[in-house]
This record gives C-alpha cells, sequence and structure tokens, in this order.
DNA sequence: ACTCCGATTTAGAGTCGTCTAACCCTAAAT
DNA sequence: ATTTAGGGTTAGACGACTCTAAATCGGAGT
C-alpha cells in the first residue's frame, strides 16, 4: 500500500488519540492535533475510508481498521525507535528528540528500521517511557500506569511514562529529577489537578501544573504490589 | 528560504551536472535525471529563476546562481554525511547507502548534520570518495582525479572516487577489488571504452564497461607525483 | 541563406492537500 | 417537540507539481 505522508500522519493521530478510550475519534480532535482545518480532515478521512484504513460514520467520527491500525503502529515503531537511537548514539537529550523523529520518522525504509532496532537490542520503550511496537505491528499490550493525578498524598510511585513532547516542559522536568525510572513520593494535589511531588532523584519538590501532571504517568512500585 | 523537497532536488542534479563542464545544464539532462517531462522542468526551471537561485537562458540552459549552489551545497552535505554515518556506523554496505541517504536527505536538522558529522569527526570524504562540502558550504575543490578511461596499459594509479550509485555496479565493483584507496594496474583500454584492469586488492583482473569505467575516477600514486 | 529535426517552451488539464464560506446534522436544553 | 449551539460536511477555489499535445526555437547541413 502506497501511501502519502499526509496520510501516515492522519493514521497516526488517530491512532495516538484513540488509545485509552473507545471512543470514536472526531474531526475536531484530528484537526486540532495536525493543525489543519476541519474541511481539509473531513476530505482526507474520505480518503482514507476509500482505501479501507479506517472505519468512519459520518458525525459521528472514525476509528482504525487493522489496516489502518498496522500502517499507524509501523509509523510509531519508527518514531519511537528513532528517539531511543538519537538518545542513545547521537547524544541526543529527550526533549529533543521529538522533532527530529517525527520529521524522520516517514522517510527511513524497512532495512534502516531493522538496522537501528539491531544498533538498540531491540529496546521495548523509548526515551519517554512509550512503547514500541515490536518488528510485527502487534499493537503493544498497554501498559499499566495512570496519570500521577489519580494518587494521592502519602502515595509512592514510580514515573513509567511522560508522554509529553513539548522541549521546554521536558527539560523542566528532567530538570526536576522526573523521568521515566525515578520515584515520586506525592506530596499533595490540588483540587485544581496540580500535583506536587518529591522525586527520589533530585530530592526536591517540584509541582506539575495539571496538563504537565496528566501527562506523567506512573506505577505503584514492584514490591508493593502482589 | 523555504524550498520545498522538489526543489532542492532539481538544485541538487543542476549542481551534479555542473561539475566537471563549463556549459549550461539543459531541460532534458534535467528531465532524464529526475524522471520527469521537459515541460514539468522548464515550469520548474521558471520558478527556480524567480526564486534567483538559477542563471536561465531559455532555450540554452541554466547554472545555479551563488545562493541555488549554496542549497545544492547544503543537500550534498547532507546526502554524503548520512552516506558516511550509514557506512561507518549502521553496518551499511557502499553499494547500498545512496538509496537512503536519498530517502533522509531533505529531511534532517542542521543541529542533526551537526552531531552525525561530529559522530564522524568531519570526515571529508564520503564512501565512494566524493568530497563532503564543509559546515560554511564553500564549493569543495575539485579533486585533481580523472576517469580511469584517460589512463593507458601499464598505467598504475590509485581509485580516488567510484561515482556511481547503481548497487549492483557497486557490489561487482567491491567484489573485484574495486574501491577507493585500492592500486590499480591497467592492463588495456579497448577502443570502445572498456577498461581491464588488475586490483592490488582482490589480485584479480576486472573489466570495466565504459559506462562503469566513466565513473571510477583514479590518480597517478602520490610517490610518482612532485 | 534555407530547411529540417530535435530540443524547448507554451497551453491546457489533472491530482493532491489545503483553505474559506455556506450549509447541515446532532445532541442538549428548554 | 422545538430550539439552538457547536461541530461536521459540502462546495468551490487555490497553489504546487505533474502530464500530454501543440507550437516554436535554433543549430547542422546543405
Amino acid at each position: 500500500m502506497m501511501l502519502s505522508d499526509v496520510m501516515e500522519d492522519y493514521l497516526k493521530v488517530i491512532y495516538q488519540l484513540q488509545q485509552g478510550t473507545d471512543d470514536r475519534i472526531k474531526t475536531s480532535e484530528i484537526a486540532d492535533e495536525l493543525d489543519v482545518t476541519s474541511p481539509t480532515v473531513t476530505s482526507m478521512l474520505e480518503k482514507l475510508e476509500d482505501r479501507g484504513l479506517i472505519d468512519r460514520e459520518k458525525y459521528r467520527g472514525v476509528t482504525l481498521t487493522d489496516e489502518g491500525e498496522t500502517v499507524a503502529l509501523e509509523i510509531v515503531r519508527h518514531h519511537r525507535l528513532l528517539e531511543a537511537y538519537l538518545t542513545e548514539h547521537l547524544d541526543y537529550d529527550w526533549s529533543e528528540v521529538h522533532d527530529e523523529a517525527d520529521r524522520l520518522e516517514h522517510h527511513i525504509s524497512e532495512d534502516f528500521e531493522e538496522r537501528v532496532a539491531d544498533a538498540l537490542d531491540e529496546p521495548d520503550v523509548d526515551p519517554h517511557g512509550s512503547p514500541i511496537p515490536n518488528a510485527d505491528l502487534e499493537p503493544p499490550e498497554r501498559p499499566d500506569s495512570d496519570s500521577v493525578i489519580e494518587f494521592e498524598e502519602g502515595d509512592a510511585v514510580v514515573v513509567e511514562e511522560v508522554a509529553d513532547h513539548d522541549p521546554e516542559i521536558l527539560s523542566y522536568l528532567a530538570d526536576h529529577g522526573v523521568e521515566p525510572g525515578v520515584e515520586l513520593e506525592i506530596l499533595e494535589v490540588a483540587p485544581f489537578g496540580m500535583v506536587t511531588a518529591r522525586s527520589n532523584e533530585s530530592d526536591r519538590s517540584v509541582s506539575l501544573p495539571e496538563h504537565v501532571a496528566h501527562h506523567v504517568r506512573v506505577a505503584r512500585p514492584a514490591e508493593l504490589e502482589q
């Protein structure tokens, strides 16, 4: 299937918006994400539907077909492998890799993908802790993490994933010891969603406004599970 | 200057066709190289002229302006750095790098270019022996090599550059010991252009039909110059 | 100088992805 | 059941890049 970069972008965005809900994805959500107008999205959705890549109900939004999901997973795999490679081998900081991976994700060959995966020894998460789809493009299983917002004062948690792309925010988080793998003690969850926590990394407390905290996904430490 | 990938491709091709001649580059040469029709080239040349990137005389072909050349050099630098990086760090063979570099050359950031150049320690040639323009994008000085066709029986020469992109031909050449750096003894130059030589690498003789030999650029060994 | 042929340009049209403006549908509130 | 607010779709257009067909240029050879 020969797809344009643009079509791939639409599929990727639909895939990502679909993560964590069963809702159909709406035209305006896609438009916001891709920074185009709604009519533009509508006309592209028609094409994607013609190609059998999405399932569309007019006025009610879309979902990916299996085929569409496979394409999306391929792009996501490219993106996350690139992020991992750039941090591992080209000295990029995790705050910088997203844009570069976005540039390149549509333009690498199967061969390149494979060599990069080899060089990294088939990693299963990218530098932000997001799962990298495997080479067979099966949907990766949903990590059992929750937004840090779900927790409360006194909880001890481990950062699993920081699902944000803004370099400024990522730099801020890294500076304050919020990265995948670090342990956080929740100090306060304000009613308007701001979370304050202490990182065992920086040993300083850090406050995360709601829109940031939302992207910080954490799990209870392993020793507390059973 | 915001240029499309397509425009960059035109400039790159014009640059490469311009190497080694003072002739203006003709519409049909560009059309052949890019695999588009002549009218398509004509209309793109109008746009490039409007942008001040080429100097055009209708019916007589084009040359790059300084600005156009700078853009072309940027793309060539990207291409050749990528080729070098892929062979050096991702285990590519010199016969495989061209297509991958073509895919990526328009899509890497300045930052990426710089990091790759650093990782390679600012190389000055790519795996085919072609000069990599420096970061200031000054035109690299013309290497003092000639096509192997220019030599005659008995000459000993060193391969400087193999300016071909066909993976089959490059594999063939590598298999027969024709790569940058190896010494060749010319055994015969047939009237129809075929060159037969012995490589001190493979210690076998190899015959190069004219269109291949044309791309094998060599120099007399250093110890013979003064 | 003239003719002719190959190369170039002009003319006109098609595709892709985008836009704005106008119209329409759905769901929530009355 | 009706209204209405807000998002979705339709219609029509545009810019970028490409094509085919037709007209035109210019150099090579008389």
